[in-house]
DNA sequence: GCCAACGTTGGC
DNA sequence: GCCAACGTTGGC
């Protein structure tokens, strides 16, 4: 499988891109939603990198990229009774939730913004872009990974609608 | 702060 | 298995 790519949201007065940078590297744990875990478990590989998005911003948008650097695992805030993620549903035995590693690749100049993206020939197809679209991992394809990051650098080729 | 959209829960 | 009620997300 090659690598593939990602949109992961946060708001970042829970966890932000200056967080990660920080950081180096950070579990991605509190994710429930059966969608997005799939997303982890079954498609995620270590390698894999991400769109990082920061939504409940000014402005939202996508403010930098992060690399899968672990695999899925049991989510342990999911375990812990103490954590305000605890799920009294998952167990050791069944964990239901999972989190995988990421770690820090680069934090855009500049914010690649919402309207931007909407606006960008391309990214139609884009999920962030969908109303009501909610999950907070979702599968981005190489080119349209390809047009953010450049967006990103300044490249402004083919942006003007 | 509002509210549309969506996922989950639970009564039946 | 339906679906109304509810809680959450997230742009505005």
């Amino acid at each position: 499988m090659p690598q593939q790519h990602w949109l992961i949201k946060t708001e970042p007065t829970s966890y932000s891109i200056d967080d990660l940078k920080r950081d180096k590297r950070t579990a991605w744990t509190g994710v429930r939603n059966y969608q997005a875990r799939n997303f982890m478990r079954d498609g995620m590989k270590v390698g894999d990198t991400a769109l990082f998005y920061h939504s409940s911003a000014e402005p939202t948008g996508v403010v930098g990229v992060a690399r899968v650097c672990g695999a899925a695992r049991p989510d342990p805030t999911a375990l812990d009774p103490k954590d305000d993620h605890h799920d009294p549903k998952s167990t050791k035995q069944d964990p239901i939730w999972l989190a995988v590693d990421f770690e820090f690749v680069e934090k855009f100049a500049k914010v690649v913004a919402l309207e931007t993206l909407r606006t960008t020939p391309g990214l139609e197809g884009m999920q962030v872009l969908r109303r009501g679209q909610r999950l907070s991992i979702q599968p981005v394809t190489e080119e349209e990974f390809r047009i953010v990051t450049g967006l990103a650098r300044g490249n402004t080729r083919g942006k003007v609608r």
